[in-house]
DNA sequence: TGTACATCAGTGAACGCGCGTTCACTGATGTAC
DNA sequence: TGTACATCAGTGAACGCGCGTTCACTGATGTAC
């Protein structure tokens, strides 16, 4: 069967937005691809028409993530610097949608032990970095954003290991506050 | 072959400890059980004379790495507190070994997304919490170390997952920088 | 003191399963003549 | 315009592998008599 001409394209992006989805959401070794072929409507062997292998998807699939969820970010950005990114960051939502949210928390602790620590994901964190700069912790003069960045990515992996809800949303409440800029700036 | 009356206890001692370690580093699905047995001497048919299952082994796991941490970090804290605790937590040794360090960095984002959030996770960030009361972030006069515990365990996550080892290096000392207590405490 | 038996930590083969990957094949369509 | 052929995204069966778990068995030792 012959497709359009972007069909191929087309369906390269469908699998790595499912794939993005799904690696956030049940970790890499949680993802199967069998089952992410087969939720696309696809079988299992067409997989590596369009990719060399599970790795190359993990990496085109971790920069789709990122590149999205800078953009989300972005925006809010632009607009209310640093208290908007933040309190949506750290919120019940994102918390509960990790298939949605940052790819920091779930993929980077995965990759880490993988021991395949990803450029993309030095890129990610200086472009969040830079992103936070503007709400530096008072105790920290001279970090630019980093600090920051750190206490949401930590505050948003305790938040969804720890088993009582109350516990859970007061980590979040509690880094949410923290990291306001000083009343003075 | 009959063994000492405590023979039992100590190989589930053993198959604990060696579990900890395993699991911090190599993840909890890329720690396999065969190998794990093999690896002290036994077979693996012989586990499930002593758990359950191998969910029943991840608990009695997290609750001795919990507890592990919390001792060797209880010294320090009580001779120099919240400093010296601080700039352990954030070395590159601590970095380099997650098998023998903290267990929320590697196993919460692992617990989390299993979907099977933990109760020992809630005790470990309340006695973290607790021990790192003294050093609140200047921003966060409210917070009661958990700010501190969240920019730790964030940090180390991302000082893991980057490829650039300066910038690794780079993000604990940030983040150990800007966690000390503000000169007037 | 000497023998028969019960105990039980550990053995090792086997199970069904899902994984990542390979590969010969299909068949609708665009292109060449 | 009509026919023959080449293309190639996707199919589906098969592969070897490691996983968690089960289970009938072993055999050295403590206990009972």
């Amino acid at each position: 069967m012959r497709y359009s001409s972007n069909h191929k394209a087309e369906t390269r992006q469908r699998i790595i937005g499912e794939a993005a989805r799904r690696f956030r959401k049940d970790g890499i070794e949680g993802t199967g691809l069998v089952p992410l072929m087969k939720a696309l409507g696809l079988t299992h062997g067409g997989f590596y028409a369009h990719f060399q292998s599970k790795d190359a998807l993990v990496q085109a699939s971790l920069e789709a993530a990122a590149e999205q969820t800078l953009e989300r970010w972005q925006a809010p950005a632009a607009a209310t610097p640093a208290r908007a990114v933040i309190d949506h960051y750290l919120s019940a939502q994102h918390r509960d949608e990790p298939g949605e949210g940052c790819p920091l928390p779930t993929l980077a602790a995965e990759l880490g032990l993988r021991g395949q620590p990803s450029a993309t994901a030095d890129a990610m964190v200086a472009r969040m970095t830079a992103l936070l700069a503007d709400c530096k912790l008072a105790a920290a003069p001279g970090d630019e954003g980093i600090v920051a960045l750190a206490a949401m990515v930590g505050a948003l992996t305790l938040a969804r290991a720890v088993s009582d809800p109350a516990a859970s949303d007061g980590i979040l409440a509690a880094v949410r506050a923290a990291l306001q800029p000083p009343p003075e700036a």
